[in-house]
DNA sequence: TTAATTTGAATTGTTGACAATCGACAATTT
DNA sequence: AAATTGTCGATTGTCAACAATTCAAATTAA
């Protein structure tokens, strides 16, 4: 039995349609299915030692998640997401994260500044190590905690949403490793607005944080890396 | 194109589980079908003349969508919303409205403004004529063209989403007619700030507007209508 | 009477089969 | 040679049947 059907099985107490999407999304994040891929339905069905019905249901959940799209006839296609639409992506959490930080102002626990505050330690000694791959993590973790804790669950599912649509983009890595450099500095910033309990600036800087990022992408991909740029 | 051919492109276009989900999504939407209740599907396959395949692949994509909840072996369920999920969502439309405002004021044009100063009219016509319906009509017409606006369809997915998942709140009339009475003089003060091109003022504004939003809907349940709050 | 058990009807989860459609290539026409 | 038509294999869309589970009423036991 292979590792994806022995996942199957695990989860069969719940049903081999959620068991699926499970196992598709996870092949898109990680890069196993790439975008503009079609998913064949009987292949899959095989491999996964289920019918087609569940793999379709799965297919349906994972186009209204954003993460594939269908063609009546054709099939389901992991969508393919374009420089423009990780931008507007961008934008949104930027959005998303300004609310993030009015809320948490209000409501941040002190012990809840110090696992931030741990983090971003973590994640300067992960720089000053030059451990992409560590400081990449710590990254995503400091992000997820912030909007954890607003303990609006809507908002974490929005956010999370967000950010798996962007590994649909073409350019993965440049999200991962070294690619583009997240500055700490605007963590600390963060930090100090939430510890101030300074809604405004809070928020301020949770966007700033976030536009900055979307600056970053944007001049990674605009100008530089003519390799990947067929001139079509 | 002729009536036939119609049908044809509509049939060809469409497959049965994506016209099964959006008659699904009208009937919850339109209180056809009210939150908790299941969907039935022999039943509903029998009604609508196809089998029960379809119908697990739009239910499926009406769970993703957050207007239906699954229970394995129980089958799919109108998702019910409480009165803190709703304040949730009124947060989040104020994190994406703010995002809107601040989009908008950089690129709307002339002629968008004209339009939307012709809605914020017709919308006091409506109140001196105290018709609601109108009112109501008008008011969604406003926020979805200024959405609509900032040309970011993922944007623009995401609020419908979210003004679909407040049809599932319980006192549905609370939101339509006059049960909430929505001022008219907050629409003006986004026009005006969007016509200055003020960015962080039309942001505000429009920040402020859903909140304002929030709390006449907090106002209307939390105090009065003991009528429809058991003890338990 | 009440609680536990049984039983079977209703319903969901899953499957395999069949019809409809598409893409690619060969055959035909211009 | 280019364009059009026809054919075939692969794949999707849909369906009906079967297996598994749940729910509720009927039955039994305490």
């Amino acid at each position: 039995m292979t590792d994806a059907t022995d996942t199957i099985t695990v989860l069969r107490s719940k049903s081999l349609s959620n068991a699926v999407q499970s196992e598709l999304e996870r092949r898109i994040l990680y890069g196993e299915l790439l975008a503009g891929e079609r998913v064949n339905e009987n292949a899959l069905a095989a491999e996964l030692g289920v019918s087609r019905g569940p793999i379709r249901e799965a297919c349906r959940g994972l186009v209204e998640a954003g993460l594939l799209t269908v063609i009546v006839n054709r099939g389901f296609f992991v969508r393919e997401i374009s420089e423009k639409e990780v931008s507007e992506v961008y934008d949104i959490r930027a959005g998303l994260m300004h609310l993030v930080g009015r809320l948490l102002a209000e409501r941040i626990t002190d012990a809840q500044l110090d696992t931030l505050d741990d983090l971003v330690e973590r994640m300067d000694q992960a720089e000053a190590a030059n451990d992409s791959d560590a400081y990449y993590d710590l990254n995503l973790r400091f992000h997820d905690l912030t909007v954890e804790f607003t303990e609006n669950a809507r908002l974490r599912a929005m956010c999370d949403g967000l950010v798996k649509e962007l590994h649909l983009y073409r350019h993965r890595s440049l999200f991962q490793g070294g690619g583009i450099h997240v500055s700490n500095a605007e963590h600390r910033r963060i930090v100090e607005a939430l510890r101030a309990r300074d809604a405004a600036r809070a928020a301020l800087e949770m966007e700033t944080h976030m536009l900055a990022g979307k600056a970053r992408f944007l001049k990674a991909t605009d100008d530089p890396a003519p390799v990947n740029r067929p001139s079509r």
